[in-house]
DNA sequence: AGGAAGATCTACT
DNA sequence: GTAGATCTTCCTA
């Protein structure tokens, strides 16, 4: 995906991003999934987002180049966000994907059996694809680069929902997620 | 140096 | 549905 894409208004690219595959390469073999579920967080007005008491150390990639990921911890898991807007500060939370290629060693990465168990979550999907904070800052619109995003058709009924697990949340929806698609989290 | 918070997950009832 | 585990980072001293 070409870098305009990512610079536009945070939540739009969060819509647009349901249906692309996300690419990791890792140790020469290809992990893609389907993305199916994301989430908008934005910069110093969004209470929930990780920009909102302003620039730090650990969060400088939000601040920069749209196109580029930021990984950030919490409770023990590494969450994968996709940086994303073009007047101010915003990323894209990956919350979930459909697993296409790769299963096995996703699965082995997890040392879990069910597919629907896999990626069905942002600290889960991060597990199966082995995303740590060693990939902060990787420009996602590189298709040489560990971790990538692919185009592909729409083929899902988008659904809104307020984020999940936020403490202070935006009355706005800030949740999409393809409605009915069982790799979706619960 | 210590405490608290957090965009979570798992295992149990 | 609720509790507890666990880790990175920040804040205060």
């Amino acid at each position: 995906m070409h870098r305009e894409f990512y610079n536009r208004k945070t939540d739009v690219v969060a819509r647009d991003l349901l249906g692309k595959i996300l690419i990791r390469r890792l140790n020469g073999e290809l992990l893609e999934g389907k993305i199916v579920e994301t989430e908008a967080y934005f910069g110093t007005d969004d209470p929930a987002s990780r920009a909102f008491h302003g620039m730090k150390k650990y969060n400088l990639a939000m601040f920069q180049t749209p196109g580029h990921v930021f990984i950030y911890n919490v409770h023990k898991y590494w969450m994968l966000n996709i940086i994303a807007h073009n007047d101010g500060v915003g990323g894209v939370l990956i919350r979930a994907i459909e697993p296409i290629r790769g299963l096995k060693t996703m699965l082995s990465n997890r040392h879990v059996n069910k597919i629907y168990d896999l990626t069905n979550g942002p600290g889960k999907l991060t597990l199966a694809l082995k995303v740590d904070k060693s990939l902060n800052e990787v420009d996602v619109t590189t298709d040489s680069n560990p971790i990538y995003v692919k185009d592909n058709s729409i083929d899902c009924k988008i659904q809104t929902s307020p984020r999940i697990g936020v403490t202070k949340d935006l009355p706005e929806y800030y949740r999409f997620y393809c409605v009915d698609n069982k790799f979706v989290s619960k």
